[in-house]
DNA sequence: ATAGAAACTATACGGTCGGTATAGTAAATC
DNA sequence: GATTTACTATACCGACCGTATAGTTTCTAT
């Protein structure tokens, strides 16, 4: 059962990083925060130590809470199918879904938030973007090397590079939705990739 | 011949994109502005009314140096091929190569940049960067318009879609790029797209 | 039941810095 | 030689960050 301490710590969080994803970091001040979580400034500086130690917290946040979504998408996929390649054509469906609802509660992605401010942050935070992506990178790469035992590739492809376009696209895609304020950007965006998939592990 | 005031506005310009780029719109003081390019807080003030006035020639000259990168890189491919397939074959390789030299004196993209912090921002200058992936978008269709007279596609395509799809994969991997530190990420991830492209329309 | 730790509120303060304003000046232009 | 261009130099106010301090409530363990 988590404290009532716990519980505004994480409300700080979460507000946070919801301002943060559309003013930027720097352009965040802390007295915002505190506002719109109706705190004050003491409770602030009760849970974090100062700003810098708050965005060290949310990119930690953020790597959990990333990476349990992903894992529950394709545990999902993972039983609906014994292909891999039908698994992971399934997540990328599920994923699309996912998406579609999210924006409005979760405008943007906290990796490429902090990536175009990057020399705000202490080598800390700029190892946990990192290791956000490469993360990423692992749980891509893993089912595609499944896949690759199965079906082969029409064109011979580094599967690294492969699970990064995943994330190529959905950080790309994200900026476009953001821009035009288009939720379905993001959408259309994965099930390309899952086009790419499909042609490229010949699915007909 | 540009006057010496000309010089000195695209010197700032020049140098404020630099350190944006690394550090995020709001982070990045007026102060800091000057102080590399040299000059006095009077002088900054004498060709931009403020900093939102810096923001929108900011993005202004953006759109016209990248639209005039990507209309120079397909005049090349289109005087290499008569087949519109691979003309932008030889685009998407050109600009693979382009993007390996550029990042360490442009690293990133103002249109993302931006887009991450759009709520500091007034509606002038988030239309321009509006502007700038459309343009984009424009730019990519009219030769995917041109391949699709020729060429089917193997799965049915919007080719808006597959459009904007080039725009996420290299917003994308110009996040990746950035965070690694490697601009091979950007290079290899305009060649996946290459790939797709090679797949979609059966260029064997 | 109660001591004490946890989880805050309320408020205030100082130093820094960002954005703006203004007055003055040197060089180019007409 | 007068005006415009292209600046320099400097001053200012408010905002923000981080900190401090004193008090209050809520939980926890014995």
């Amino acid at each position: 059962m988590p404290t009532k301490g716990e519980l505004t710590r994480e409300n700080i969080l979460g507000i946070a990083e919801h301002i943060i994803l559309q003013k930027g970091f720097s352009g965040t001040s802390i007295d915002e925060i505190i506002e719109a979580a109706d705190i004050t400034k003491g409770g602030f500086f009760y849970h974090f130590k100062g700003k810098e130690d708050l965005a060290k917290h949310l990119m930690l946040r953020y790597q959990v809470a990333d990476d349990r979504f992903f894992n529950q998408l394709f545990d999902r996929a993972d039983s609906l199918s014994e292909d891999p390649l039908q698994q992971m054509l399934i997540f990328l469906k599920l994923l699309a879904e996912a998406m579609g609802d999210l924006p409005s509660t979760h405008p943007g992605c906290l990796v490429a938030s902090f990536t175009y401010e990057s020399q705000q942050f202490n080598e800390d935070v700029k190892q946990i973007v990192c290791d956000c992506i490469v993360g990423w990178r692992q749980l891509f790469i893993k089912k595609l090397a499944a896949i690759g035992e199965v079906h082969p590739m029409k064109i011979e492809t580094d599967i690294m590079e492969l699970a990064d376009m995943l994330t190529s696209v959905i950080e790309g895609a994200i900026i476009l939705s953001k821009a035009f304020n288009e939720p379905e950007r993001l959408v259309n965006q994965i099930l390309q990739y899952r086009n790419h998939i499909r042609l490229l592990y010949g699915d007909t």
